[in-house]
RNA sequence: CGGGGUGUGGCGCAGUUGGUUAGCGCGCCGCGUUUGGGACGCGGAGGUCGGAGGUUCAAGUCCUCUCACCCCGACCA
């Protein structure tokens, strides 16, 4: 893409309403655009980031077995009522709406009764099952105080995967693998070394919920970490008997803050049962479906990797998110600069690579300055120096020092 | 929801004890000189001060109400 056609522009100064780090740079960036609290729209550079972090997620979900599929965002007051959870003492985040003929409707907030109470439909037998689904969808709660930029919003995007199985132990086992699963996923991201399986708080089915947990500072959650181990404890359960329970030691546990980016837990048959989705098996008999819940936040996501990838320049992408993979920036307007930058441009995109072609013909510091703050993992300049030297200047935005290295060179480092 | 704070051109800000044409920087438009880390000169456009009501000869400055936004806390399958 070419950058004279953006039509996001960045900003030189944060906008004095946003405190967090995660919104101040994207919103400079020009990735997302803040509509109210808690409510902020994804420009093209915040979707292609979106995209990747969605792709990842949907290649890992596939792979273990999830479909997937979009339910809806205005849902049936019924079925929150069969499991006592339309009631706003009960949930506090419901936004509602009603049809034009007075019947009330709520706005998603989450999906858990609908899918459950769709999947009726489809699970009858022992043959149905096990079965995995999942979704992208635009979750809507009316938080009582936003925070922390597109770490919690009122509206915001999350994988949601339900599974559906015949008893227990078809439950635990996929329970474990989608653990590996959601541990791919965060590694992939790069948030491998600074995500950890943490105990939680289990509701009633189980002592136990998981959540994956992101070390940082903008984090709103504490935790009690066991870097060894790589397991932590919320500190919403931590005392003594759970840390015996879990066979960790108190002494090693460190206090950390992080942030909430997964969650997984298990249903048991309740909900099954308050929606009545069974089936029978083969010996005739009807028995309740077993449920657990998987949900990443992929706004969040993107939030908490924006607020670690970043330093007092702009963002810094990890490669597999960044919406661009090189930052091509043209510096002069000479013919032959500008014949040499478009040549690489298009060999690039045309060899599958994303560029952002700064070829906005701007002052040097002012593209060097954006395309720190934009955060693209490589940057490579074309300008009549570099055509003299027959060579091409690239540099990391992990790094400090450019290099001067030939296209081809470029090209091997860029497939790798 | 409790507490604290802030609303002045697109963005960031300043506006003395209320006083007449509301300033500055960035950005924007035009012309020219510049061009490897956010250039410079000259000339322009753009705000009625979050909103409503009030006090006053006079309100961006004072009062009341209200809305929005930020932070702390509470809340957060």
């Amino acid at each position: 893409m070419r950058l004279s056609h953006l039509f996001t522009k960045t900003l030189r100064s944060a906008p004095a309403d946003e405190q967090a780090l995660n919104a101040q740079l994207l919103i400079r960036a020009g990735y997302i655009y803040k509509e109210m609290a808690g409510v902020y729209a994804y420009l093209p550079l915040g979707i292609r980031v979106l995209e990747n972090i969605k792709r990842i997620v949907r290649e890992e979900m596939n792979a273990i077995g999830g479909q997937e599929l979009i339910m809806t965002n205005l849902q049936r007051q019924d079925l929150w009522e069969k499991t006592d959870r339309w009631d706003e003492s009960k949930v506090d985040v419901w936004f509602k709406t009603k049809l034009q003929n007075n019947t009330e409707l709520g706005l998603a907030w989450s999906h858990e009764e609908p899918i459950t109470d769709m999947m009726r439909n489809y699970i009858s037998s022992y043959r149905d099952l096990p079965a995995n689904v999942y979704q992208f969808q635009t979750k809507l709660r009316n938080e009582l105080r936003s925070k922390s930029g597109i770490m919690r919003g009122r509206e915001f995007v999350m994988k949601d995967m339900y599974s559906y199985s015949l008893d227990n132990e078809q439950h635990e086992a996929f329970y474990e693998t989608a653990t590996q699963a959601y541990l791919k996923v965060f590694d992939r991201v790069g948030l491998g070394d600074k995500t950890f399986v943490t105990y939680s708080s289990g509701g009633a089915f189980t002592k136990f919920s998981h959540e994956f947990q992101t070390v940082t500072d903008a984090g709103e959650d504490v935790i009690y970490l066991d870097e060894e181990k790589k397991m932590a404890i919320n500190e919403e359960v931590y005392n003594d008997e759970v840390i015996k329970h879990l066979g960790l030691d108190k002494a090693k546990l460190k206090e950390v803050k992080a942030a909430e980016v997964g969650n997984i837990f298990s249903f048991g048959s309740i909900k099954s049962e308050q929606l009545d989705l069974a089936y029978t098996d083969k010996d005739g008999h009807k028995k309740p479906v077993i449920l657990g819940s998987y949900g990443i936040g992929i706004t969040r996501l993107m939030g908490v990797i924006a607020e670690i990838f970043a330093d007092h320049k702009g963002l810094v992408w990890p490669e597999a998110i960044a919406p661009f993979s090189v930052n091509l920036i043209r510096i002069g307007d000479s013919d032959k600069t500008v014949k040499a930058a478009d040549r690489l441009y298009n060999l690039l995109t045309e060899a599958g690579i994303a560029v952002l072609y700064d070829d906005r013909n701007l002052r040097v510091g002012e593209s060097f300055a954006d395309a720190d703050l934009i955060g693209i993992p490589n940057r490579v300049v074309i300008s009549d120096k570099t055509i003299a030297q027959n060579n091409l200047e690239w540099k990391k935005r992990t790094e400090n020092e450019a290099r001067s290295i030939s296209e081809q060179e470029l090209l091997k480092i860029l497939e790798r």
